[in-house]
DNA sequence: TTGTGTGAATCCCTTCACAGCG
DNA sequence: CGCTGTGAAGGGATTCACACAA
C-alpha cells in the first residue's frame, strides 16, 4: 500500500535529506550512539571507533558503520569518528537539534510522572500544556502549568503550536483524543494506552506498552524453563 | 557465541515445550492477540478467524497463523479459533497463567506511578516489595507496602521469592542494583534506566526508554519533512 | 598500519499460495 | 465450501570481507 518507490539518484545530498527507507532498529541504535557520545564527551578522547560505539551500544562495529552509512560518511579512515561532530550529526538526524512543544493529555499517575522526567527537557522536549478530564484536577497546576479540560484541546494545541502529544488516558478515551489531536495539527503521538490507535499514515505513533514488555519477560523466563 | 544448536526431534510436544527460536515480534503480537481475545470474550462470538485477529492486531491473517503455528495448531479448519481456548493457550505461552512476584526498585515518580497501574495486577504481576534509597521515603508506605532501604535488597528478594524486578532508579545506580538483584536470584528485569544493563545471558531484560521513543517520533517527523 | 565505507553473502522474518481438514 | 496450517518464495536487515583512505 502507498508505494513510495521514489527515483533514487543516489548520493545527491548526503547530509540533510535522506531518501532510502531506514530500518526502525537503526533509529533506535542511533539513540544509543548519541547517548554514548554524550558520555564520551565528558570522559573520553576526541575520537571514537565504530568498535568502541559498538561495545557501548551492544551491537557490532559493522552494524554501527552500516547504520551511519545510511546518512552519509562521517568518519575518517584509520582514525574513527570525531566525537563532537558525530554527536551533532546524530542530533540533526534524530531531529533533536531543536526543541519540540509537547502536550500531555491525561494527567494521571503515569502522565504526571513523565512530566517531571528530567531526561525529557535535556533533549528539548518541552511540555507546554496539560489536559485532563477530571474536574477535580482542572484549574490546578503542575510545575507552573495549569491543567485544562478536554474541551480546550483544539484551542490549546493549535494556539501553542504543539507538535507532539503524550497520550496517557484510559484506553476507552484514547482513540477519540488521538483523532482530535491529529485534527488539531499535531505531528506525532507517544501512546501509553494499550490499544492500536488508528491515525493517518503521516502521523507516527510510538506505543509504550508495559504489560506487553512484562509479558515478553515472563515468556522468556517460562520458555527457558521449558527447554533443557 | 554460546551456540545452542540443539537437536530438533521436531513436533515432539506441540503444546508446552517449544524448541525453535521465536521472533521477538511474534511475542509482541501474541500480546495483542491476547488483548483482542479478551475484548472478544465480552462482546463477540465463540470463534474468531485469523482474519479478524489480524485486523484488530494491525497485521495480516497469514502472520497470525504463522505466529500461532510456532506453538501448535489451535484452530479448526473452516471455522477459526475458539476464543476462550485460544485465550487460555496464549496465557500459557506468555506465562501469564500464573502470578509473578515483582519488586519495585526505585520509588520515584515513574516507579510509583507504575505501582498503581491497574493493568499489572489484572495480568497477575503482583508487587510484593518496594526499595528506595531515599531516607525520607524508607519506612513510609505505598498501598500497604513499606518502603525498604537498598541494604535489604537481597533479603527481601530472596525471602519473598521475587522473580521480576522493575528497575526505576537513576542511571548511575542501575547497573549495581541489577547485579545485586540477579545475584539474589531474580529472573527478569524491566529496566527504566537509560543504559544497557550488563547481566548474564539467562536473565532477560526489557528496556523502557521513553526518550528513545520520542526521538523515534522526532526523527520520523523530521524525515518526512525533508523528503518531498 | 588502522579503521571506515560498502557490495556481497547470509540469515531471519514476512508474505504467498495452496494442500488438506472440517 | 471456508479457513487453517505450512512449505516455498520473497524481502529486509545483519554480517562478512575487503578495497581504500588517512
Amino acid at each position: 500500500m502507498t508505494d513510495f518507490t521514489r527515483a533514487d539518484p543516489n548520493g545527491s545530498t548526503p547530509y540533510t535529506s535522506v531518501t532510502r527507507r531506514i530500518p526502525a532498529s537503526t533509529i533506535r541504535r542511533l539513540s544509543h550512539y548519541l547517548r554514548s557520545l554524550e558520555d564520551l564527551e565528558g570522559s573520553g578522547g576526541a575520537t571514537v571507533s565504530s568498535e568502541e560505539l559498538a561495545i557501548r551500544g551492544q551491537t557490532t562495529a559493522a552494524q554501527v558503520r552500516k547504520d551511519l552509512s545510511h546518512f552519509g560518511s562521517f568518519g575518517k579512515r584509520g582514525l574513527g569518528y570525531q566525537v563532537d561532530e558525530l554527536r551533532q550529526r546524530l542530533c540533526q538526524i534524530l531531529g533533536v537539534d531543536r526543541s519540540w512543544k509537547v502536550a500531555l493529555i491525561g494527567a494521571g499517575r503515569i502522565g504526571s510522572a513523565l512530566f517531571e522526567y528530567p531526561a525529557f527537557e535535556s533533549r528539548g522536549y518541552e511540555c507546554v500544556a496539560i489536559i485532563d478530564s477530571d474536574p477535580a484536577k482542572i484549574g490546578t497546576g503542575r510545575s507552573g502549568l495549569q491543567i485544562h479540560g478536554p474541551e480546550d484541546l483544539e484551542s490549546l494545541l493549535k494556539g501553542l503550536g504543539v507538535e507532539l502529544v503524550i497520550l496517557a488516558v484510559p484506553a476507552r478515551a484514547a482513540q477519540e483524543m488521538a483523532e482530535r489531536a491529529v485534527a488539531a495539527g499535531i505531528k506525532g503521538i507517544l501512546n501509553f494506552a494499550p490499544i492500536r490507535l488508528k491515525v493517518p499514515a503521516h502521523v507516527p505513533v510510538e506505543d509504550v506498552n508495559l504489560v506487553m514488555q512484562l509479558e515478553a519477560l515472563s515468556f522468556a523466563i517460562t520458555q527457558r524453563r521449558s527447554d533443557a
